[in-house]
RNA sequence: GGGCCGGUAGUUCAGGGGUAGAACGCCCGCCUUGCACGCGGGAGGUCGGGGGUUCAAGUCCCCCCCGGUCCA
C-alpha cells in the first residue's frame, strides 16, 4: 500500500484519528482543498484552499504575525512555554548520528530517541514529555539554499516528544499545547492557524499527522506514531509516540515577515557583516525576486536561467540579489560546518564527510569570486558567539577548528592547481560529453569551468545529467540472528562485579548451539570488546553474544545442556583481565589523542581483544611520528598517575547535562540509565564494557602501529598490560638477533652498520657491472668472427643485457646468449643499432626452424627456441657471423 | 558504501609486452672576483603490494593497499 492509499484510509477515519478535542471545542471546520483535494481544519468558514504552496501563497511577508523575537529569544520563549507545561528540557544531541548505522547526520529531533535493534525501531526517551532544540542537517536541498528563501542545510527542529502513557500525553494535549503556544504565548490570532491532515511513513513505524500553518507558512508537523510494520500489515504499538517537529527558523521568519527566512534568522550576524561586505538590499526587488524563486525547486531541475526568464527585475538589481544570495549561502553553510565539525565530523571523501567537503568548497568558490575579505572560519565564529546562549558547547573549542578548515582549504587549492594544469594541456580542443564527464568525475573539474574556458559548446547541465544517469544504488543484506531471543527475559548481568568469576545459573533455552541462562558473568561481544571465554559445566564457552538484552553462550558441545537445568559457570580470568586492560587503555588513548591532536578527535570505532587493541579516531591528517610519541607518553602518564576509573550509573539527562555529549564516543547507548565511565578529568564516556578500577592496573600502553584507514580517520593500534610487555620482549629479541648478526655492540652501531651495508651493496653492484663490461670487452676482442657467443648458464638475463650492450654498442659486433635446458634454449640477441633489421630476421628463422617463440624490438631479440644448442647456432650462423661491412 | 582517474628517480611526469626514460633538483669538475647562467660528468628505481597469463610484464588480467575525484 502506498502513501496515497494510506492517506485515503486514514482520511475516512477522520473523526477518530484527526478530530482532536481542540477542534470540537473551538469549532474548527474540516474542509477539502478546492485545488489539491487535501483535507484541512480551520476556523475560517470562507477558506477554500489548503495553506500548502501552490494552493495558497505566503501572507506574512511584510505582514508578520505574533511577537517579534530573534532566533535565540524565540527558542527561549518556546522552551519556557513547554517547560512550564511539564516538559523536561533535553540538550541537543550531536548532529552526527553515531548511534545510527543508516544515517550520517541527525535529520530530525525524533532520531535522538530512536534506536534500531534487529531491524526494529525502539523508542528510548530520556524524559517524558520532553522538549529539545535539535539541530538537524539535510543536504538533499543544498541547491535550493539561498535561492528559495527558506531552505537550509542545517536547521533547528524543535522537538516536542511524549509517550502516550500516564506520564506523557497523546493527540489532544499535543495539539492543545501547540495551539496555545501559537495563540496565547506568541499572540498569533486563532483564525490564522490552519491544520492539514497528512500521513507519515517512517522506518518500521508510521502514523498520521497534523501539519500546522500560520498565514500559509508551515511551522510544524505533529506526527502520531501508532502503527508498527508496513501499511499493508501492521499492528498498534504501545505506548504510541508523539513526534512533533517544528522549524525554529520558520517561527522566527513568521515573526519578522522578511522576504527571506535568512534575514530573520541570521539577523544580527547579517547586519554586522554588511558593515564590511558591500551588499545592497532593496526590499521591493528582493521580495519580488524571492516570491518567484520560492515557488521553484532547484534540486528538481529548475535552473537560474529559468528563474531569470520569469522575473521582471532589472539586470543590475538581479546581480545585486545574487550577491545577497551568495551571502545567505555562506551564512547557512558556515553554520552547518560549525555544528558538524564541533561534533567531530571532518570533511573527507567518504560518508558524511563528503557533504561537508561539498559545503566548504561551495563557500570557498563564493569567497574567491566575491573577495569580501571574510573567511569561512570568521563566519563560523560569528555563529558560535551568537548561538552561545542556546548552544554553549559551540564556543568551547572553536579556535581549534580553524586548523581543520585550513587543512581542507589547502587540499582544495591543490586540487584546483592540478585541475588548472590539466586544462592547460587541453588548449583549443573541443571535448565531447564523455570526456567532460570524466574530467568532472575523476578530477573535480566542473563543466561550468570547461564552458568558461571554451572547451565545451553544450550546456553544463548535460554533463550533470550524464553523470547522474550512471550511478547505482548499493543494496544491503540483512543478517539472520544467531539465536532467537523471542519470549526470553532480559539476562541478569553479573559481569560488572569484578569479583564474580564463578556463578550458578539456570538454563532457559538451548538454541542453535547457544545456551541461554537467566544470569551470567560472561561479558558478551559488545562495544568493540570481544567476549569472555571460560566454561559452563566444564564445557568450553567459545563465544558470547547479546541479542535484545538476551545473552547467548556458544559452547563447544551443546548436547549436555537441557532447559531448566542448573549449571556452573566459570570465566577465564586471565582473558577477562587482559580485555579489561585493553578496554580501559582504549579510553586512555582516546583521551591522549584528543589532548595531543585536537578537539575534533572522536572515537570512530574500536576493537579490543586479549592480546591487541585498536582505536580509530577522526583526524584531518595522517598522524606524524612525533605526535604518536606524544600520544603514547601522554597515555602512559595517565597510567602512571594511577587515576581512579569511576563507573557511575546515571539518568541519561543528568549525564548529558553534567558531561555533555562527549560521552557518546561509541555507538548506540540504549536505555534511560547510562553507565558512565569516568577517568579523572581525562575522559568521560558512556560505556558498557568491563574496566579496571585504577589506570595503574593497565601497567603499560605500547603503541604498535598507526595507519590512515580512510580520509579523515586514523587507526592507532596498541597493546596493554602483559601483552605490552610481551610485545616489547619480542621487539627486544628481534633487535638482539639483529645486533648479533651484525656483530654490533649497541643500537647506534646497528644503525651505522646497516647503512654501511647498504652502501657496500650498492658499491658492489656498480663494481660488478664494471667487471661485466670488462669481461664483455675481453671476450669480444678475442673473437675473430663477427659473432660473440656466450653459453653460460650461470649468468642472469640482466647480466647478459649488460654484456650484450657492451659487445654490440662498444665493439660493434653481434651478440648471442644461449641458456639451454631440456626442452630448448632461451636466446638473447643484440646487434649494433645500424643492423637492427637482422634481429627481425633472426626471430623469423628461429620461429620457422626451431618452433621458437619470441620477439624483437630495435636491436634486441629474445625468446625461447625449441632446438638444441648446435641447431640454433647453425640456424643463426650465416646471418650473425657475416661481416658488418658485407 | 559505490563509480571513475591515478600510483614509475628527491619532485613533476613520459613510456601501454621485448635494454626503465626526460625535465627540474642533487653531487663532482670546468667557466666566473662572487652569485646566477652556461658547459661536461655522475649518483639516484624491488615501476604501490600480491597472484595469474606469456619464451618475456612497468605495460595485459584478477585481488588488495594508498591518493584524488564524483555520487548516495
Amino acid at each position: 500500500m502506498d502513501k496515497e492509499s494510506l492517506r485515503k484510509e486514514f482520511s475516512e477515519k477522520h473523526p477518530e484519528l484527526y478530530q482532536v478535542e481542540l477542534f470540537k471545542e473551538k469549532g474548527f471546520i474540516r474542509k477539502k482543498c478546492r485545488r489539491c483535494g487535501r483535507y484541512f481544519w480551520t476556523l475560517d468558514k470562507n477558506r477554500e484552499y489548503c495553506p500548502n504552496q501552490p494552493c495558497s501563497r505566503y501572507e506574512f511577508i511584510k505582514n508578520p504575525s505574533g511577537k517579534k523575537l530573534d532566533y535565540v529569544q524565540m527558542w527561549n520563549e518556546i522552551k519556557n512555554f513547554f517547560v512550564e507545561n511539564g516538559h523536561q528540557y533535553v540538550r541537543r544531541y550531536p548532529v552526527v548520528a553515531r548511534w545510527r548505522d543508516d544515517l550520517y547526520f541527525t535529520v530530525a529531533s525524533i532520531i535522538d530517541f530512536q534506536r534500531v535493534e534487529e531491524g526494529k525501531i525502539i523508542f528510548d526517551f530520556p524524559a517524558n514529555p520532553l522538549i529539545v532544540p535539535q539541530m538537524s542537517l539535510r543536504f538533499n536541498d543544498i541547491t535550493n539554499v539561498g535561492l528559495t528563501g527558506r531552505h537550509y542545510t542545517s536547521f533547528c527542529m524543535i522537538g516536542q516528544h511524549a509517550l502516550a502513557n500516564e506520564k506523557g500525553y497523546w493527540k489532544d494535549r499535543t495539539i492543545q499545547l501547540d495551539f496555545d503556544l501559537l495563540t496565547k504565548r506568541l499572540g498569533i490570532p486563532e483564525e490564522e492557524v490552519v491544520f492539514v491532515e497528512d500521513v507519515w511513513l517512517g522506518y518500521g513505524a508510521f502514523g498520521y499527522s497534523l501539519e500546522y500553518f500560520v498565514k500559509n507558512l508551515e511551522l510544524g508537523n505533529a506526527v502520531f506514531t501508532e502503527f508498527e510494520g508496513s501499511p499493508s500489515s501492521y499492528t498498534r504499538f504501545s505506548p504510541p509516540v508523539v513526534d512533533m517537529g517544528a522549524g525554529l527558523e520558520r517561527f522566527v521568519w513568521l515573526s519578522y515577515g522578511t522576504p527571506t527566512s535568512y534575514e530573520a534568522v541570521f539577523g544580527s550576524i547579517l547586519e554586522n557583516l554588511r558593515k564590511t561586505v558591500p551588499v545592497i538590499i532593496e526590499e521591493d526587488f528582493t521580495s519580488s525576486f524571492y516570491e518567484t524563486a520560492g515557488e521553484m525547486d532547484f534540486s528538481e531541475g529548475d535552473t537560474l536561467e529559468s528563474l531569470y526568464s520569469k522575473i521582471k527585475i532589472p539586470e543590475d538589481k538581479v546581480q545585486e540579489i545574487m550577491k545577497l544570495k551568495d551571502l545567505f549561502i555562506l551564512l547557512d553553510h558556515s553554520r552547518t560546518l560549525l555544528f558538524a565539525m564541533s561534533d567531530g565530523q571532518l570533511p573527507s571523501n567518504v560518508g558524511g564527510g563528503y557533504n561537508l567537503r561539498v559545503v566548504l568548497r561551495r563557500m570557498l568558490d563564493i569567497l574567491k569570486k566575491r573577495k569580501w575579505g571574510v573567511t569561512v572560519f570568521d563566519l563560523m565564529k560569528l555563529h558560535a558567539d551568537y548561538l552561545k546562549p542556546m548552544y554553549p558547547e559551540l564556543t568551547e573549542n572553536i579556535d581549534r577548528l580553524k586548523e581543520v578548515v585550513d587543512v581542507e582549504q589547502q587540499r582544495y587549492e591543490k586540487t584546483l592547481q592540478t585541475a588548472e594544469k590539466m586544462l592547460g594541456s587541453y588548449k583549443n580542443k573541443k571535448l565531447d560529453i564523455g570526456e567532460a564527464a570524466k574530467l568532472y568525475e575523476s578530477n573535480g573539474i566542473s563543466p561550468e569551468v570547461l564552458k568558461e574556458k571554451g572547451l565545451i559548446d553544450f550546456d553544463p547541465s548535460e554533463v550533470y545529467n550524464y553523470v547522474a544517469g550512471k550511478h547505482i544504488n548499493p543494496r544491503t543484506e540483512s543478517v539472520k540472528p544467531a539465536f532467537n531471543p523471542q519470549g526470553l527475559p532480559k539476562t541478569e548481568q553479573l559481569y560488572y562485579d569484578r569479583s564474580v568469576t564463578e556463578f550458578v545459573a539456570k538454563v532457559l533455552k538451548v538454541d542453535n548451539g547457544y545456551v541461554i541462562l537467566d544470569r551470567t558473568a560472561f561479558y558478551p561481544r559488545s562495544g568493540g570488546q570481544e567476549p569472555d571465554h571460560g566454561e559452563l559445566n566444564g564445557v568450553k564457552v567459545v563465544d558470547v553474544i547479546k541479542i535484545s538484552e538476551v545473552i547467548g553462550h556458544k559452547v563447544e558441545n551443546v548436547s549436555g545442556f537441557k532447559d531448566g537445568e542448573t549449571v556452573m559457570g566459570k570465566i577465564d580470568v586471565k582473558r577477562r583481565e587482559a580485555l579489561m586492560r585493553h578496554h580501559t587503555a582504549t579510553h586512555v588513548v582516546n583521551a591522549a589523542a584528543r589532548a595531543v591532536l585536537g578537539p575534533w578527535v572522536w572515537q570512530h570505532s574500536a576493537f579490543k581483544e586479549e592480546g591487541y587493541a585498536r582505536i580509530d579516531i577522526t583526524h584531518h591528517s595522517p598522524i606524524t611520528e612525533e605526535q604518536l610519541k606524544s600520544i603514547e607518553l601522554y597515555a602512559n602518564s595517565i597510567v602512571q598517575k594511577n587515576v581512579r576509573v569511576e563507573k557511575l550509573l546515571m539518568p541519561r539527562t543528568a549525564a548529558e547535562s553534567q558531561f555533555g555529549f562527549r560521552i557518546y564516543q561509541g555507538g548506540a547507548v540504549p536505555g534511560n540509565t547510562l553507565r558512565i565511565l569516568k577517568i579523572g578529568d581525562y575522559d568521560v564516556e558512556a560505556c558498557g564494557g568491563t574496566h579496571c578500577d585504577w589506570t595503574g592496573e593497565i601497567g603499560l600502553i605500547k603503541i604498535t602501529n598507526v595507519d590512515r584507514i580512510q580520509d579523515g580517520v586514523d587507526r592507532i593500534e596498541f597493546v596493554a598490560g602483559e601483552a605490552a610487555v610481551r610485545y616489547v620482549q619480542t621487539m627486544y629479541s628481534a633487535f638482539q638477533n639483529l645486533r648479533k648478526t651484525l656483530n654490533a655492540p649497541d643500537l647506534n652501531s646497528v644503525q651505522i652498520s646497516v647503512s654501511e651495508k647498504i652502501k657496500e651493496t650498492e658499491d658492489l653492484k656498480n663494481k660488478y657491472e664494471e667487471l661485466l663490461r670488462k669481461y664483455a670487452l675481453a671476450i669480444g676482442s678475442n673473437e675473430k668472427k663477427n659473432l660473440v657467443l656466450l653459453e653460460d648458464r650461470t649468468i642472469k638475463k640482466d647480466d647478459a643485457i649488460i654484456i650484450g650492450d657492451t659487445v654490440a654498442n662498444n665493439l660493434g659486433k653481434n651478440f648471442l646468449w644461449l641458456n639451454c635446458e631440456q626442452n630448448g634454449c632461451f636466446f638473447f640477441i643484440m646487434v649494433p643499432k645500424d643492423r637492427s633489421k637482422d634481429v627481425q630476421e633472426a626471430i623469423k628463422l628461429l620461429t620457422e626452424k626451431c618452433k621458437g617463440s619470441g620477439g624483437a624490438k630495435n636491436n634486441v631479440a629474445q625468446g625461447f627456441a625449441r632446438c638444441d644448442e648446435e641447431s640454433i647456432k647453425n640456424v643463426l650462423s650465416s646471418l650473425l657471423e657475416k661481416d658488418s661491412n658485407v
